[in-house]
Order: C-alpha cells, then sequence, then structure tokens
DNA sequence: AGAAATCTGTATCTATAGATACACACAAAA
DNA sequence: TTTTGTGTGTATCTATAGATACAGATTTCT
C-alpha cells in the first residue's frame, strides 16, 4: 500500500503516516478500480460514498438532453471526489463523474467519514476546509458569469488569476478555445475581444500566455 | 434567553433544549446587535467569527466599483452567516452581509465552531450538511447562468421549482423584476420572453405565480 | 387619503455576441 | 509523407437581448 498520495490528500493531509495507517485500519474503507471513460458515479444516484482519488484523474461533467455537455472540473490523485453530494440534503450527485484514465479509488461510507472527523480534529478540518473551498471555487464562477461582455468576464477571469499567482502573465487554461467555453462565450467572440483589448494596449496576447500590461485599464473595465 | 430559534437553527436543530443550555454554557460566544443596513460583515475582512441569526434578515451582496450592486442571498433566523468564509482557504468574507432590518446575532470562532463539531455528532451533521448545501444551490446557479438565452433559464429554473416543490405551479421571487435580477437578465427581456411562452401555451403566467401548463415542451427549450 | 416609491406591461432602437464559414498552422496518426 | 484532427485568426450576417422610455398598477409611508 502506498502511502505517500493518501499524505498528501486533501482529507488526510498532515496526518504521519504512521497514525495514518492506524486510523485506515479502524476505518471502514475499500479500494476500486475503474477503466478508462468508466463512470464512476452516476448523475442523480443516491450519493452514499466518497472517494479519495489514488491513481489517474477523473472529470465532473453535465450532459444534456440535446447530447451536449458541460465539462464542470478536473480532479486529480488526492483529490476528493463527491464530498459535497454526500452531505447534501438530497443525496445525489448533480453530475456525472468520469475517468478520464484507468483510475484507482479509495472508498468510504457516510457514516464513516463522519467518525473520522470526530476521531481527528484534523480530519475535521481538511474536511471543512475543503467544503468551504468548493463554495469559494464556484462563487468564483458564479461572479465570472454574472458579468455581462466578454471583455468584463474576460478581464475579472485575468486579474483574479493574476492575483492568485502574484505574477502579471497569465497561463490560458489549455487553448482559447477551452477558455471561451469555461467562460460560456463563443470562440471567435472572445478572439475579437482579446484583440480590442491588445490594440487598446491593456493585454499582450500571444496565445497560451496573456500579459497585463495596463491593470487598472483592466479594472476599469469590471466597472462597465 | 429564547432557545425556540435556536432549537430549530441549522447549527442545532435537532438537539434539545436542555443539552443547547449545557452547550452553549461550555462554549464562548457572544451576542451582537445591529441596526438596519448597518453591515455585519465586510467583503475581504478577514474571517474568523461564525454568526447565528437570531432576529432579523441579512442580506450578502456583493458591490461593484461603479456603484452597482448584486444580491447574492437573503438569510432568516435560525440560519448561519459565514460558514464557508470562515474554513475557505483565504478566510475572507467573499461580500457584504448587510442586515435588512434591525438584527441580533450570535458569534462563534472559528475554534469553537470545531470543537463543537468534536463533541456533538449532530452539530457536525448539520455543519457539513450547511456547507454542502450551499455548494449544491450554488451549482444549480451555475447551472442557470450557464443557459444561453432567457428563454432556457426561465425554463430551467421553473422546472427545478416545480421539482423541488413538487407542485406545477410556482411562486416567483418576490417580483419579476428579483427574479430577472436573480438570472442576470433585464426585466423587459425577461417579460417579453415570458409571454411568448404563455402565447405557445407552455405556462400561464399571472404575476407571482406562474403554471407550467406544457412541461415537456419547457423541457424540450433546454436542449436548445 | 394623498404622496412616494416600486412594480408591471410594452414599444422602439441598437449594441453585442452568436453562428457560420474558410484559410492557415500545427500536431498526432497512418 | 500524407492524412486527419484540432486550434487559431478573421470576416460577414443576424438573432438576441439590453437600454430606454413611459403609462398604468400596486404597495408603502405618513
Amino acid at each position: 500500500m502506498d502511502y505517500s498520495v493518501l499524505e498528501s490528500s486533501t482529507l488526510f493531509k498532515g496526518i504521519p503516516a504512521r497514525e495514518l495507517r492506524d486510523i485506515l485500519e479502524a476505518t471502514p474503507h475499500h479500494i476500486q478500480c475503474y477503466d478508462k471513460d468508466e463512470t464512476i458515479f452516476h448523475m442523480m444516484d443516491a450519493a452514499s460514498r466518497i472517494g479519495i482519488l489514488l491513481e489517474g484523474r477523473v472529470q465532473a461533467q453535465k450532459s444534456f438532453p440535446n447530447g451536449s455537455q458541460v465539462n464542470v472540473s478536473v480532479r486529480s490523485p488526492g483529490d476528493l471526489i463527491g464530498p459535497a453530494a454526500v452531505f447534501s440534503v438530497n443525496h445525489r450527485y448533480p453530475c456525472d463523474v468520469v475517468a478520464l484514465e484507468p483510475v484507482t479509488v479509495m472508498m468510504f461510507r457516510r457514516e464513516d467519514i463522519l467518525a473520522l472527523m470526530q476521531k481527528s480534529i484534523r480530519i475535521l478540518e481538511n474536511f471543512t476546509t475543503e467544503l468551504a473551498s468548493a463554495t469559494y471555487m464556484l462563487q468564483q464562477r458564479v461572479e465570472l458569469l454574472s458579468y455581462n461582455g466578454i471583455a468584463q468576464k474576460a478581464a475579472f477571469w485575468l486579474l483574479m488569476q493574476a492575483k492568485q499567482n502574484g505574477e502579471d502573465s497569465v497561463r490560458i487554461p489549455e487553448s482559447i478555445s477551452k477558455w471561451a467555453m469555461l467562460m460560456n462565450v463563443s470562440r471567435p467572440s472572445l478572439h475579437r475581444e482579446l484583440k480590442k483589448m491588445e490594440d487598446e494596449g491593456m493585454i499582450n496576447y500571444s496565445p497560451a500566455v496573456i500579459r497585463i500590461v495596463n491593470q487598472d485599464a483592466l479594472q476599469a473595465i469590471l466597472g462597465k
């Protein structure tokens, strides 16, 4: 059993390997493997289990009646899967969770997680921090989507990233196309606006990396 | 001291009054009052305290540089204020919390809430459920905002509400104007679309209440 | 009851961004 | 190498929804 992932996992970080082994021995759980593209949790399924991702990455996604789908988030080893769903009032997964690669997951039941939290203050803190962070990210996303105007959305996102990384150069998420999806705008429209912002000397745009040249001007865009 | 609000509060529900009194005696806290329009938590302030609203309602809102503001949510007696902020990584309130009326709040420090959760499994469950529900609501909101097209947004909201209440009549949030704000669309535009939907026999629209006449047609709208 | 504020129905005009299309670059696959 | 796929730059056309305006309705204040 490899403890390195667990030691730095969202739920168990800060807990020494020795103690961790005792905890795991005393707590019911099981390991489960999935193939690439296999669905780990189905949307609307009763949510009774929480997973810790040990190997591989998974994607949370929402499929629409017409076939299109929205990528909600990608999770990497050490991350929790489904913590909010299991404790929400209706106990349902809000979207599908699909393996992007062959995946190994450690599964716990709701009540065992609760017991863990009561036993260890560290786990309690880790778990609440995880839930709280999820709401924080969602709030950011709601704010982004609440801006009307592509320039506003882009400016908000750029300023947020720059602040988070403490740099004035921001690396785009994978590609302009993906970035456009993330902000729920069409790709050509985003391009149009970026170019305009470059012409006006606010940013410096070379695909993949955007340098913020005039931070104040970007800030001013937000105020409509 | 009035325990009726506390007994049915988000954090303490399910705990008998007798036990509750012992808990409160053993846990540091203080009561604080605010006038109408006073700000309880300022956006970006260090978030160290969690409040239980005892009397009056408060509003979480985000103020923008240009003066406009977005109403995030309204909280009523028994609700928690700021649970996510206190446990998020940066420990900041993401928006202002303002008293809509004269308000009384019971304040706890972060560490005392943690201690409470360890002491009582019921409080632990209540608190995690609260956080989880917050992420659930935010996810719904993100999904709503992700639809493009006012008709899609309205249809999604109506179907969601109808499902939640198990009825085919949905009461609008306060007013059409507020509803439009919630969905981040202009009020006349929303009206225009609602009227169109009524003309097409999907809904039955009398301000304040909307009856879903043809659920399948609404569902079909979502699939673009 | 009268005044003030807020909400509603609706029309008209217009900015914005979505859809579409196509050439080009670059990558992975054959 | 050719092919196939995916991302990019950019133009043109058009649907959509925002801004604005205003009259009538309804609620709240005093």
